[in-house]
DNA sequence: AAAAACATGTAACTCGTTACATGATTTG
DNA sequence: CAAATCATGTAACGAGTTACATGTTTTT
């Protein structure tokens, strides 16, 4: 049972599905904002499933153009809710290359600001994007949209509220003057210019002498908790 | 240049580290919150690195225990700084378990509300708790926080505090009465109610004969834009 | 004296993605 | 009639995880 399996089995429960149904639903439908399949890892996944007795296949007739219906068995079932059962599994950490960018960009990019400005306005586009787009699919008259969706769809609609939120505020923080950090006992904000003017050299050219070993004995405690 | 590899530049651009630091580092401190790193990915990629000439690694004593400290060249400072400055990629789908199974759940366990609060209110627990640490950390008197990686964590708790209020407002409409479809055009909910009990036959036992292709002849017209 | 934490590293494995291959039908 | 879309499938690849192997030092 693979990850991507629930998946498979949770889009067969809602209607007797093919693959490129169930690529399709995710792109443009709402489980799409939580998981995405590509048809690499549908198909196989459906010859295992079926293999395995948990959904039937057939042929549909689809004026000429051959199209594998797949529909859920009594095991099917079961196993899909058995997993909706089992606690899910905490989400960590929030994979997200903007956050990953911001917690090292004074040391790669020192107060560059007008950078991470144009980061988070492309940011802010996208989200709102993204916002709209969710905020019309449960009225386009078309999609199965359950109650419990709905509440799916609220969490995704409030945590881009949120982020468009944070994005406004730390633009306008930006605008003002650098601030110094937040929290730093030993000192690291101002070694880590030296250490990389001694790497890029005085002259901006880099000096390879500035790379053997003995240079580094600045050596700083690692964090115990 | 693997996805791994800023990340252990970007630590290494904090502080010469070792390896071990690193992990340590990231499930302590705040770039964790946005990334986590096995032994197994770090260890040869900073052999790789070191090969390719982003950092130079050279032995520090630690009374006795060997470590191996990882300081940047100028190539390493550069590519850094070059990712940095490089537009972050939009992270879709936001993968959580708890809002896929919510997507999934009227399909595969109909109006069990019981074990859906049960499962928010084992999320709301584990999100105070990662709140909780999160507050804690800018304030341990020890790990350097640049402006920048505080603006990250701002982030980081405005999302859990919006989750936290979604899920309370979610709890609270558990405990009223089931409320039926959003959106439901094509009859789905009541054809999911008959195709599952079809699948485990009327008297509770699974039914083979329910699971041949010509009984799913209510074929449900899949969603095109 | 044992267990936990420190510290580095390798090899096998697993899962998912990318790219490729094929062919029918609809649309411009 | 060419291009786009529909539709299914396979094979190679890649990147990260898990498990394993090894040895030291500190804590209980």
């Amino acid at each position: 049972m693979l990850s991507v399996d629930p998946v498979i089995l949770g889009m067969i429960a809602m209607y007797p599905a093919s693959g490129y149904d169930m690529k399709i639903e995710l792109e443009k439908g709402g489980a799409g904002m939580f998981s995405a399949l590509t048809f690499g890892s549908i198909y196989p996944r459906l010859s295992a499933l079926e293999n395995e007795g948990y959904i039937v296949s057939f042929a549909a007739d689809n004026q000429g153009r051959r199209r594998m219906l797949h529909e859920l068995t009594a095991k099917g079932w079961q196993a899909l809710a058995d997993w909706l059962t089992e606690p899910p599994a905490y989400p960590l950490p929030m994979r997200d290359e903007l956050l990953l960018k911001l917690s090292f960009w004074y040391s790669g990019r020192g107060d560059d600001r007008a950078t991470l400005i144009a980061h988070l306005e492309r940011r802010r586009q996208q989200s709102r994007e993204l916002l709209h787009y969710l905020e019309a699919w449960p009225k386009n008259g078309f999609s199965y949209i359950s109650e419990y969706s709905m509440i799916a769809l609220n969490y995704a609609r409030t945590r881009l509220e949120a982020e468009l939120r944070w994005i406004e505020e730390t633009i306008t923080q930006l605008e003002f003057p650098p601030k110094g950090p937040e929290q730093d006992p030993r000192g690291l904000a101002q070694r880590i210019r030296e250490r990389r003017a001694a790497a890029y050299g005085v002259a901006g050219q880099p000096d390879p002498t500035a790379q053997r070993g003995d240079e580094h004995s600045t050596a700083v405690e690692p964090y115990r908790a």
